[in-house]
DNA sequence: AGCTAATCTTTACATAGGTTAATTTTCTTC
DNA sequence: GAAGAAAATTAACCTATGTAAAGATTAGCT
């Protein structure tokens, strides 16, 4: 298991000043399954990391339709990043699919610590422009693949995910309907 | 117009000291239609800020079909933005639509200045920021709205830019052939 | 102005994928 | 382990969109 630590070392080294005044922001937190992180609708003031659990993102379409924008598993940071960062509204709902542990804490707290400590406002650029990267491969995978060569794709990326959670899940993530997911895997199986 | 110094203000403050290392990296660079910025195969090295012109950004799949991933028009930046931040093999052509004046800069000479200058690496992470919500906006909105209403928000968002480009670039910006796009144009006509 | 090439539209056809509803399978929970 | 709920599959049907090719229109030269 990925500590919250080694995570953001993993990113960017860090001085123990820094990382003192970050851990010193981070509660735990528990969500069951079912249990939501962020709905839309108001202003994102939180980001989360995830140490154990699954928690998929997604949007909401008017007709009630869902998308998931992304399945988080652990170690990972979530909350309505594109909120946080900009202030505007927040859209995504994210949603625990299994019991999850989390640290939580206060989005502006952390960005206050960019002046004292211009490490971790490195870290925050390193993130943002990783968190960049995996949207536009996203957005080309979205449009340039076919559906059941994102599939393939998923489960080379996520192995074992798809026993994990709903294959509705998998499928809304991939772009596809349920249905249309169940064809895929009918017509590899063969 | 929009001159480099004030998009980047319109971003995050700046000393002019840092300003001043930044300016002194830039150096003027003309494109003419149809000549690339990028092209795919090689780390990406330099990024470019538009002051005119329209560039298309493209990613080419196997059976040689393209992409528009996306369409700059001045005032912005320019670059295998992914690969300049990962250091991967950039996948991406960047072409100039119509003749285009830049300002163009060695990437690693531009984050070489972050170390002096913490205000320009928030520059940076305000940018990466607003990247990302950007392609999270734009995977939502592919994933979720209809070709028509992709066609719809395009026109709000750049009016005019469909009567200055090839209208088989925006059907490839927008996800969907040309045909495809003239039969919604005929049935919005109508 | 007129010629050529580029762009756009239209037609005809093929197909991936959506929707709905019924059925089967798998998981929970008492 | 039986009952009920949740999830997955299948079938039937439909539509958006792709591809290819032919025509029509427009734009760019010289």
């Amino acid at each position: 298991m990925v500590s919250l630590r080694d995570f953001i070392l993993g990113i960017s080294p860090l001085s123990e000043s820094a990382w003192q005044d970050i851990n010193a922001l981070f509660l735990p937190k528990q969500l069951r399954k079912g249990d939501y992180f962020i709905t839309e609708g108001k202003t994102a003031t939180q980001i989360g990391f995830i140490s154990s659990g699954i928690v998929r993102a997604f949007a909401k379409g008017k007709n009630g339709q869902e998308y998931n924008k992304h399945l988080f598993t652990a170690p990972s940071f979530i909350g309505g990043y594109a909120s946080l960062i900009t202030g505007n509204i927040n859209k995504i709902n994210q949603e625990a699919l299994t019991d999850c542990e989390l640290l939580v804490a206060d989005y502006n707290k952390l960005t206050g610590l960019y002046d004292k400590h211009p490490d971790f406002e490195r870290v925050a650029r390193k993130l943002a422009e990783l968190f960049f990267a995996a949207k536009e491969q996203r957005e080309i995978e979205l449009v340039m693949l076919s559906a059941e060569e994102r599939y393939l794709l998923f489960r080379e990326r996520m192995p074992g995910l798809e026993f994990e959670i709903p294959l509705y899940h998998i499928a809304s993530y991939l772009g596809v309907s349920a249905v249309q997911l169940s064809r895929i895997r009918k017509s590899l199986a063969r």
